[in-house]
DNA sequence: GGAGAAATTGAATCATCGTTCAAATTAACC
DNA sequence: GGTTAATTTGAACGATGATTCAATTTCTCC
């Protein structure tokens, strides 16, 4: 029975360990996603790169569609983690945005590996799909106000939001690191 | 015995028939395949979008991953047969640059629907993979002796002509029409 | 070190396509 | 109009890959 038991019931050693090898799983995924896409990648794959049968998987989720849409959740997750840390840390727009546009950046190119992340959305199920653009666009939402907020202040100068999402889309989910 | 024959015994009528058929189930394939990826689209749904049973397309295509390289050859067909009208009707390199980059973003707008068939092309074969691959590179550098022509007569500044290839890549593959 | 839970495995099942093929239907052409 | 070829179809096959599950191994913790 995996985990069908609360969390509450469970060791924090075993807990942690459990996370941990989730996160791998989603490291294996990811990888193979974004050499082969969703589809092509079988659970085969992601299996072997973690040296174990693909039943074994079945411990941590409860299927193939699920992997991908932890990586969704996993990836926005953390822009949204550095999202709060720029409003903690810094008080001015430009400041706050600098902090976000970087970190943006760096989740794409190191945690994700530039994998075009964005182009598997289809593929995922209905409801994750909503769930998904929902996250994103709360997301972008942020970052413009942000922006909005540094026009406000004189800090940046005026633009079309629309515009700014527009190439942070194409230049940060793209292969192009750096 | 589908295309067992050699083509001259087929009447014009019949081969014309034919060659439209095949660009009829290009254009069903291309949209699915834009829509949903190659390997999430069925020649089921593919068929569908004819009115047609799925084994009616055996008598055009061995098989999938020929109709998917189809619309691979049939496309950079067409921005070759684009290439040699600009250098039949033009003399001057930026005139030439012109029309080819027009015809470009027209055919990846409107012919292709703006699909990014670039992704797909680890879905194919090996041996298709090497020869799209190799048109592709041999279109890249015509278009390049081009630049190169229209830099050395002194009618374009003088770049860096990788940067050209990969805003164009960028710019023309992707959604992104107008 | 031993009881119990967690993690993994191997075998089997199920579903989804891609593919084949002979038969039926439709179109071409004299 | 009838013959032949072209086209489409329906039924079946085969392969692949996701999923289930009971059994086994490995870990946890007292």
């Amino acid at each position: 029975m995996p985990p069908s038991r609360s969390t509450a019931t469970l060791s924090p050693h075993i807990r942690e360990k459990r996370r941990r090898r989730r996160v791998e799983i989603l490291h294996a995924a990811l990888r193979a996603f974004r050499e082969k896409g969703y589809h092509a990648t079988t659970l085969d794959h992601i299996a072997e790169q973690l040296g174990v049968r693909k039943t074994a998987l079945y411990h941590y989720f409860p299927d193939k569609e699920s992997i991908l849409y932890a990586c969704h959740h996993e990836s926005l997750a953390e822009v949204r983690r550095h999202l709060k840390e720029a409003q903690e840390q810094h008080t001015t727009a430009s400041d706050r945005l600098r902090h976000v546009i970087r970190e943006h950046v760096r989740v794409m190119t190191d945690t994700l590996q530039g994998s075009p992340l964005a182009f598997e959305v289809p593929a995922l199920s209905p409801e994750h799909q909503r769930k998904v653009v929902a996250a994103r666009d709360r997301y972008e939402r942020a970052l413009r106000s942000i922006i909005a907020e540094g026009v406000r202040d004189g800090e940046l100068r005026s633009v079309d939001p629309s515009s700014i999402s527009g190439a942070c889309y194409c230049c940060v989910t793209k292969n192009w690191s750096s």
